[in-house]
DNA sequence: CTCCAGGGGTTCC
DNA sequence: GGAACCCATGGA
């Protein structure tokens, strides 16, 4: 077991369930989730992380996994202190953190949330792990490599009921197993090259290449926009993103994404969208 | 039966 | 460029 003291107010509830990670579950003692082939449950006793079933060696593993390098004291800091309504979103839930996963799974994940709910993403994450991953000896499975889904077709992935997205996740195996797609040469790319390489994989569009660049490469500028955040966004900084976000607007997103959805109506333009639609043939 | 879910490709203008 | 429509699933 890993002990990481002084972890910047980590709030392990809140991160592992915002819709970053796909694989934690919650279990009497804490969270139980699978990274990379290692299975541990985490807990927080105070400021300090537990993790257990960890071995010491990787002790540097789970602290950038965790991100726990990074002075979120500082950061928060920074951002309240920069501008007031951004105050309100960090205190709504400041123990939210950005986390560094798996480049693999996280592009793989991320393909799979398109238009689709968070339960959903789950199951279908779970079936591809069963069915392609390997089984660990602590029991589980671990996220399938590359290499192996590459061999298979669109096909091949019926079991995962995962619709037209089986397709997508096909062409971005290909990609990353033929190393067209290279974490760690995207690593090395200034951000806007490294999000167009991975744009050219079928299915991953801005939304989702954001998610890679932000949830997995660490690129904490990205950011990750769909309809509804650029209308939060709008209402949140008319004037703009605030300037003590720059360099970490990702990571600013993730407060501002929960306040929005906490103070904000999700839907208000439903009206204009019956009032609009066509006539349907009536047959 | 309809709507929706942290999108993206294709096809039009 | 951008708007409309399609894409498969499954839950509400």
């Amino acid at each position: 077991m890993i002990c990481v003291e002084n972890c910047g107010g980590l709030d392990l509830a809140v991160t592992l369930d915002c819709g970053q990670a796909f694989r934690w579950k919650s279990v009497s003692n804490g969270w139980h989730g699978i990274v990379e082939g290692r299975a541990v449950t985490v807990w927080m006793e105070g400021d300090t992380l537990f993790i257990d079933g960890a071995e010491e060696s990787d002790r540097d593993f789970w602290v950038r996994y965790f991100a726990l390098d990074l002075d979120y004291l500082a950061l928060r800091q920074r951002f309240c202190s920069g501008n007031k309504k951004l105050a309100l979103c960090v205190q709504a839930q400041p123990g939210i953190r950005v986390l560094r996963q798996p480049f693999f799974e996280t592009l793989c994940t991320f393909i799979i949330s398109q238009n689709n709910n968070i339960p959903r993403i789950r199951a279908i994450v779970e079936r591809l792990c069963e069915h392609l991953g390997e089984a660990l000896p602590q029991g589980g499975y671990s996220f399938p490599t590359a290499e192996k889904m590459a061999e298979l077709t669109a096909q091949d992935l019926a079991f995962l009921r995962a619709g037209w997205r089986a397709e997508y996740l096909i062409d971005a195996a290909k990609k990353v197993a033929s190393g067209e797609v290279d974490e760690t040469a995207l690593c090395a790319m200034p951000m806007q090259q490294a999000k167009d390489r991975l744009m050219t994989i079928k299915g991953v569009g801005p939304k989702v290449a954001d998610c890679v660049l932000l949830f997995s490469l660490s690129f904490w500028d990205a950011f990750p926009m769909d309809v509804w955040m650029k209308k939060a966004m709008q209402q949140l900084f008319p004037r703009g993103i605030p300037v003590a976000c720059r360099g970490y607007a990702g990571i600013a997103q993730q407060y501002i994404f929960d306040y929005a959805r906490k103070n904000l109506s999700r839907s208000s333009e439903k009206a204009t969208k019956k009032s609009t639609q066509k006539c349907k043939p009536t047959n």
